[in-house]
DNA sequence: GATTAATTTAAACGAGTGTTTAAATTAACT
DNA sequence: AGTTAATTTAAACACTCGTTTAAATTAATC
């Protein structure tokens, strides 16, 4: 194959990076090249365009997440007992936090790819993510249904996409938030921290009743 | 001055849909002029750059609703009961839907541009938007504080960015939710119907008691 | 109406973008 | 070893970008 480490893997490691950190029509192919130490070339030659480049990015973190994600949430389902929103949202935690395993600053990174392909280039990387995905997506919307009852389909639709505004911008702008509260309130965060931080908030927006006057 | 539509305002008409829609980085001058039917150079005689234009887009709109807003969190804050924090988010819809009266989907276009300019361009629009209307934010954030004084401060910080990404990530993917619940639950949501869906969400977030254990 | 200022216009500038090409190099295989 | 395939490389291509320039036009002022 080739010699130090492979040039794709450099590539991917260098690419999702910066895209994470500015997004991905703000970097260019020749800065990821130039810090991932491989020629300009290769991201057409190994990945065929740019575009093509950003989904393989996702797909090696989406890749490891989904079905471990999908494991925990049926560990929950098949409980006899419905398990309650918080325990489903936390049940998504040691999958996120295993992609700092797989990478450093792996879970910080993903989620803030997540949000940046889900603002950015519309529709393209949502088209990408569920039709590849979304068996598992399917397991969770599932599991948080019958763990709120009370809630309509419908409502519960745009719920979850509130839900997913949270996190993904909290994610986003982590790195920022995090300064302003270390200088503010003398807080240090890390990922994890925030997650815990988080997810009550999301599981009582979710739940909460529906006004009905 | 000028015939026809002053040339500014045209401007700033094209290029606050057209930032709304895609992005401040993804919309480029020449795409601006044209939909304006003004000529290219006239961007940079009125606004002196492109940053400079984005901060007037989005002062027109910060600079009627921020007053405004202030106006009635301080009516709900001079109330001798404290107002619930329904309250004091649902204040807000009167400020955000005028905006419709001032331009057509003002609203809407108002939080998209609010959520953009967060996400991208690192800084200088946050800079902007905190030293020209922190006082009106401080206002906002001492009602929520004193409608939720069982929240520490600390975690406050964190809760009012949950919601602010709750929000302006809803309003930034708000188009392509609306057609995916149309197309499934044959829901049609305007802009108000679709503040009024995220406010309790985002309420009983922010009030939600800590968890210590 | 003449003179000055404000605005609009067309054209070019320089820098940056993703992608392609064809030659040079390295690895794999018989 | 020699031959084929895979990879890397430097250079160029064709565009798009924000910005600037200097001349043309319109408006305002005396």
């Amino acid at each position: 194959m080739a010699s130090r480490t492979d040039t794709k893997t450099r590539i991917l490691d260098a690419a999702e990076k910066l895209f994470a950190e500015r997004g991905f029509s703000e970097t260019s192919l020749r800065l990821i090249t130039s810090k991932a130490e491989v020629n300009l070339a290769s991201v057409n030659y190994h990945f065929g365009s740019k575009k093509e480049l950003i989904r393989a990015v996702l797909a090696r973190y989406l890749d490891v997440f989904m079905p471990s994600a999908s494991i925990e949430i049926n560990r929950l389902h098949l409980a006899p007992e419905h398990a309650s929103l918080n325990e489903i949202f936390s049940a998504l935690i040691k999958p996120l936090l295993e992609l700092n395993k797989v990478r450093n600053g792996g879970t910080i990174i993903f989620l803030q790819l997540l949000g940046r392909g889900y603002i950015e280039s519309q529709g393209h990387l949502r088209w990408f993510i569920t039709t590849h995905y979304g068996e598992h997506l399917a397991t969770f919307v599932k599991a948080v249904a019958a763990s709120a009852p009370h809630i309509p389909q419908a409502e519960m639709f745009w719920r979850l996409h509130f839900t997913l505004g949270t996190i993904v911008f909290t994610m986003a702008s982590a790195d920022a938030l995090n300064e302003i509260a270390a200088a503010d309130y003398g807080e240090h965060n890390n990922t994890e921290a925030i997650i815990r931080k988080v997810i009550p908030y999301m599981a009582a927006g979710v739940a909460v009743p529906v006004l009905t006057n």
